[in-house]
DNA sequence: CTCACTGCAAAACGTTTGCATTGAT
DNA sequence: ATCAATGCAAACGTTTTGCAGTGAG
C-alpha cells in the first residue's frame, strides 16, 4: 500500500476518535465527522479506519453481532463490555502468561495470541442495580 | 417458550451438527441437512440452531465478521482457531482465575464473565510451515 | 500531472422476520 | 383440532466494493 495523503476527512477521524470517550462505531463517528465534512461518506469513514487501524492509531474492538468500534488508547488494556448499557470500559490488569501452558499441554499446536474480553456492569449500572 | 416439538429438520440438524467434527456453521449445516430434509430452509436452520443453544445442547462460537460456528462439545473447554485453515481446535486447559484479580483492581465494576479465545496454527498447518 | 482518495450507490454477508401453510401432538 | 414449526422471501445491519470524478502531492 502507497504513502497516505492526508485529507480533510483523514484528518476529521482520527480528531473524531481521538477526541470520543464512548470506543464509537462506525455509524457513530460518520455522524460526528459529517459535522465537519457534511459530504462525506460511510464508505470513507470504513477505509479510513481501516486504515488508521493498519497504521496502528486506532485498535478495533470486535464483537460478534456487533459493529466494531474503535479505541485511541493504544496502551495496551483489555476490555469489559457492561451488560446494562453496553458501554466499554479500559481495564488495565496485568494478566498471568495465558500462552505459555497452553503452548506446553499442545505441543503440536502453535499458540501465537489470546484474547481476553470481560463482562459485567460498569460503575454506573452496578450502581442502579443495587442502592 | 413452550415445549419444542420433535421434527424432522430439528432431528437432521441435531444430528448433523453431532457428527460434525468441523464445529460447522449455519451454512454447512444447511447443506448437510438438505441431503436428509431438501426442502429444508435456511431460516429454520437458523431458528433450530438458536433453539439448541438454548437449551444447552449445542455452544455457539461467535468471531466478529465471521459465521457463527456450532459445538456440540459440552465439556467446558476453550478453542484455538487456526490462522492457516480456519480451524477450530477444541483446547482442555485449567486456566487460572482470570476474574477476581481484575474484581478487585475494580470493585466499582461488577466482573462477571471472561471469554478467552486463542490463536495460532493447528496441527497441520504448523507441520506444513516447517518440515 | 498523477493517482490516491473520494462520494455514491449497489451489493455482499450472515442473520432475522412476517406471513400463510403444514404437520406433530 | 391446535398451534408450534416450517418454507419462502423480503428485510435487516454492518461492511465492502465498483466506478467515475476530485483533489493532495
Amino acid at each position: 500500500m502507497a504513502l497516505k495523503r492526508l485529507t480533510r476527512q483523514r484528518k476529521a477521524v482520527l480528531e473524531v476518535v481521538k477526541r470520543a470517550h464512548n470506543h464509537p462505531d462506525a455509524a457513530w463517528i460518520y455522524q460526528e465527522v459529517r459535522k465537519v465534512v457534511p459530504k462525506v461518506s460511510l464508505g470513507t469513514i470504513y477505509r479510513t479506519l481501516e486504515a488508521l487501524v493498519e497504521e496502528g492509531y486506532l485498535i478495533p474492538i470486535t464483537k460478534a453481532g456487533e459493529a466494531t468500534r474503535y479505541d485511541a488508547n493504544l496502551h495496551p488494556h483489555l476490555h469489559l463490555v457492561c451488560q446494562g448499557c453496553g458501554a466499554i470500559v479500559d481495564l488495565e490488569v496485568d494478566l498471568p502468561d495465558l500462552l505459555t501452558p497452553v503452548q506446553e499441554a499442545y505441543p503440536q499446536l502453535e499458540v501465537r495470541e489470546v484474547e481476553v474480553a470481560y463482562k459485567g456492569l460498569c460503575p454506573t449500572c452496578k450502581a442502579a442495580l443495587k442502592g
